[in-house]
RNA sequence: GCGCCUGUGAUGGAAUUGGCAGACAUGCGAGAUUUAGGUUCUCGUGUCGAGAGACGUGUGGGUUCGAGUCCCUUCAGGCGCACCA
């Protein structure tokens, strides 16, 4: 009889369900263990190969720690809120609210049809308002604690989406999600202090489980540098400020250069004698769109303010000031001191612009190139810090500063506060009025969830404002604090805002009167396990941890991180090697795989594909292997004797298969766990098992094949179901076979084998290996001097 | 440019962490069962060689009784950041 697999599988999902096998319990004696996967964002297409292989993987994970007595929760949510889901609305002239439902169902019905084992009963949706209430509730105090500030400054702004981006979504001068060109825009945002975080989300990394990418990735984003900051006189009386790391080859400033953006520009118009041409250049670089300025960087460009010269404090000596775009309006203070001697970019600047080059750091020749080590060297012509090593000199002009309250020691970061607002509909709308009399007021958190209004037009506009600013009803309101007429903020949040805390929410699904209860948020504690692609390191990892850092110095939550341990998984490529796109026409849709071999073998397949953590590409002729596999599976239990002894034959291999098993899954390492699996069921095939033999084999098969494993043992008629058995013991004593094949060398070169009792001990084995008949010939021919023996490995006999 | 990672059969990938390279699977070849096979089963499959054997983990070197694994060199590919002062 040939495996149904349809049969089964939607059989073995009814009776999962039935029997609410999968639910988590809050009030439970048990451990806990909570396995966390990303929430799909429900999109038209449906559900993509690339999400089977993370959600297997903790289906897998889920499935094992239930098995081994805890109590876990492995729920699934919805990340609905969105730009794709909008713009087929606008496009097809559907509510978003209406393309959600749509997507969500497609998405519940996939996500079963594979048979993980979620706990339904806990499905969260960030559209909700029964959710977002809370994501509007930790806004706002945010709001309160002074972290969410409006300010007008130069923000990103994607030409195609008509939306400001956060930084995080800058990728490569284009936006993350559709490639379009990036321009800076000037515009009044809110935006969230992450960078009041930079040092702890960099200082917490330390005791997290996280794969070392992961924070290695976080660290660099973040960007830790440490210098000082130095002030300079100009003759106009204003100071110019500026950070650097080399505070030791201050005597080596030669130049300073503004950002064309810098305020002290403009402060200056009446006394540049050259301010048209400044005006114009600072003009040209504002057009340029962040992929323009980036590879135009090659040349160096600029002009100088004329009529202004800056001091180095040092050497007492005026120097020059420029305007350049290669100095970042956004990072430090918009300005640095310039040391051609030791930077290649102001080197390069200074060769162009015809500035004087002096060295302070003896180690390199700073007329053909600047010398940039900045550990090693040792300083001339830096008058009270000649003579000594760099690392010195950085202590001590960093001390001659503060004295001369010129300056100070400085930690400067590349991370940037969070721009928390979007010009889009399909949104959390922000829970703020404006009055011309009280400034900002955050509703009440009685008035909460401000429910986002149905519109007529959702389409995006050209000014940048968001959609909803055309709905003047919803739009005017009153102040809640002078009860005066007042508007409302009409941007909504980013996609990033209700992921930044959902983990959360499972917990307690459907509390009204907290995020989560105090009790649930205690019990359930930090995520265990969390799995998740790497392109979300530097947005939802870290925004989320963030988030998580103020809820707990407000008291919310209990752990000041979110997650105990995070892996990564690699991406699925189609079978052309390429990133599986609909334009290539390389898209494999998990329907069709599930439809023609079930849920059992595409799990087994997108596990078996290769390393968990490695891109492999798809390969329809090997789901045939796992597929041939299933069915040698189910052709097993038809096969295995009545007997309900483990065959002793089997023992040691099935012993080994449970510690290989068991641990593999630990380590990520699914496919050479299926591997020993197989190899189990290719021996059995061969040499025939039992149904004790089977009962196992489909423990250990159950979380990653489920149905099959539950179909079979039903066949075999055992008690209960795989799905629910105790993880197997391991035992070492049986795990250990009777006799080795010990590897025997001459001078280090493999050329035969002996098998011994495993646990021979050196005389006899070495003995045993001398009479190899091929090992005399090699001994005679020589004189032995030596012999290397390894227990239950080699013997190595060393022959001149 | 800086940081991180990866190079193993025709293919995806294993290798007890320094000890029989190529597990497991795909593909391919031969055979068997079958009216038929996108079924199932058996055998074979790193390269050269009839064979004994020799060679073989991107390149070149080193450490070691012994190296895919450690060290140095170099090449190739991927990812992240990118004028970050």
């Amino acid at each position: 009889m040939k495996y149904d697999f349809k049969a089964a599988e939607s059989k073995w999902q009814r009776i999962w369900e039935e029997k609410q096998l999968f639910r988590a319990d809050n009030n439970s004696d048990k451990k806990k263990y909570y396995a966390l996967v990303e929430f799909p964002y429900p999109s038209g297409v449906g559900l993509h190969v690339g999400h089977a292989r993370p959600y297997t993987a903790m289906d897998i994970v889920a499935r094992k720690r239930r098995m081994q007595g805890y109590n876990v929760l492995f729920p699934i949510g919805w990340d609905a809120f969105g730009l794709p889901t909008e713009n087929y609305a606008i496009k097809n002239h559907i509510p978003p609210k209406e393309v959600t439902r749509v997507n969500v169902a497609q998405f519940t019905s996939q996500l079963r049809m594979l048979g993980y084992s979620f706990d339904w009963s806990r499905e969260i949706s960030t559209t909700d308002p029964e959710y977002y209430r809370w994501t509007q509730w930790i806004f706002l105090k945010l709001f309160e604690k002074g972290l969410a500030y409006k300010a007008r400054m130069p923000v990103n702004w994607c030409t195609s989406c008509k939306v400001v981006l956060a930084n995080e979504e800058v990728v490569e001068g284009v936006c993350e999600r559709c490639g379009g060109a990036v321009v800076r825009k000037e515009k009044s945002q809110w935006m969230l202090k992450i960078t009041e975080y930079a040092q702890r989300l960099i200082d917490d990394l330390d005791g997290l489980d996280f794969i070392e990418r992961v924070k290695i990735q976080q660290k660099n984003w973040i960007g830790r540098s440490t210098g000082a900051n130095v002030r300079f006189s100009t003759t106009a009386g204003d100071e110019i400020e500026v950070f650097t790391t080399r505070p030791d080859t201050l005597f080596g400033v030669t130049y300073m250069v503004l950002s064309p953006e810098h305020a002290l520009v403009e402060r200056w118009k009446e006394i540049l004698k050259n301010y048209p041409q400044v005006a114009e250049y600072r003009a040209q670089a504002e057009k340029k769109s962040d992929l323009e300025r980036t590879e135009l960087s090659k040349e160096k460009t600029g002009v100088e303010l004329l009529g202004v010269r800056a001091v180095n404090p040092v050497t007492g000596a005026e120097i020059p000031i420029f305007i350049s775009d290669y100095v970042l309006s956004t990072y430090g203070t918009g300005a640095i001191m310039a040391v051609p001697g030791h930077d290649q970019r102001d080197w390069e600047f200074a060769k162009k612009f015809g500035v004087p080059i002096v060295e302070v750091v003896m180690g390199g020749d700073v007329q053909q190139e600047a010398y940039t080590d900045s550990e090693t060297g040792v300083m001339v012509n830096s008058g009270f810090l000649d003579g000594l090593e760099v690392p010195d000199a950085k202590k001590r002009i960093t001390a001659w500063l503060e004295e001369k309250g010129l300056g100070r020691a400085a930690v400067n970061y590349k991370l940037r506060d969070w721009v928390f607002t979007r010009q889009r509909y399909w949104g959390e709308p922000i829970p703020l009025v404006y009055c011309d009399k009280c400034g900002w007021v955050p509703l009440p958190e009685s008035e909460l969830p401000l429910i986002l209004p149905e519109v007529e037009s959702y389409e995006p506009t050209d000014t940048g404002e968001s959609p909803l600013s055309t709905m003047t009803d919803w739009v005017h309101t009153t102040c809640p604090h002078c009860g005066g007429e007042a508007h409302r903020e009409t941007d909504t949040m980013p996609q990033w805002a209700g992921s930044s805390w959902y983990f959360l929410r499972y917990m307690d699904p459907h509390n009204t009167q907290a995020l989560a209860s105090k009790e649930a948020l205690d019990y359930w504690g930090q995520v265990d396990w969390y799995n998740g692609g790497m392109e979300h390191t530097t947005l939802h990892l870290l925004y989320s941890r963030f988030w998580h850092k103020f809820l707990y110095d407000i008291g919310v939550v209990p752990y000041s991180e979110p997650y105990a341990r995070r892996t990564s998984h690699g991406m699925i490529l189609g079978e052309d090697k390429q990133k599986m796109s609909k334009s290539r026409g390389n898209v494999v849709n998990p329907n069709d795989v599930v439809e023609q071999y079930g849920a059992d073998t595409m799990r087994l397949y997108i596990m078996f594909i290769g390393d968990f953590e490695k891109a492999a590409p798809w390969s329809s002729a090997a789901v045939k292997g796992c597929q041939r596999f299933v069915d040698r599976v189910w052709a097993l239990a038809q096969q295995a004797s009545d007997s309900d002894y483990v065959t002793p034959q089997h023992e040691a291999l099935i012993h080994r298969t449970i510690k290989k098993v068991g641990e593999d899954i630990e380590v990520l390492k699914f496919n050479t766990a299926i591997a020993s699996l197989m190899t189990l069921a290719n021996e059995m095939a061969e040499k025939g098992c039992t149904r004790g033999d089977m009962k196992v084999f489909l423990t250990l098969l159950s979380p990653f094949a489920p149905h099959v494993c539950d179909e079979s043992w039903e066949a075999l008629g055992l008690e209960g179901m795989a799905s629910c058995q105790a993880w197997p013991e391991y035992d070492e004593a049986k795990a250990r076979p009777e006799e080795v094949e010990i590897a025997i060398q001459i001078n280090g070169k493999f050329r035969d084998t002996v098998t011994v009792p495993a646990d021979c001990g050196q005389d006899e084995t070495v003995e045993a290996a001398r009479n190899v008949p091929k090992v005399q010939r090699y001994l005679e021919g020589g004189t032995l001097v030596k012999t290397i023996f390894v227990k239950g490995r080699l013997v190595n006999f060393i022959v001149k």
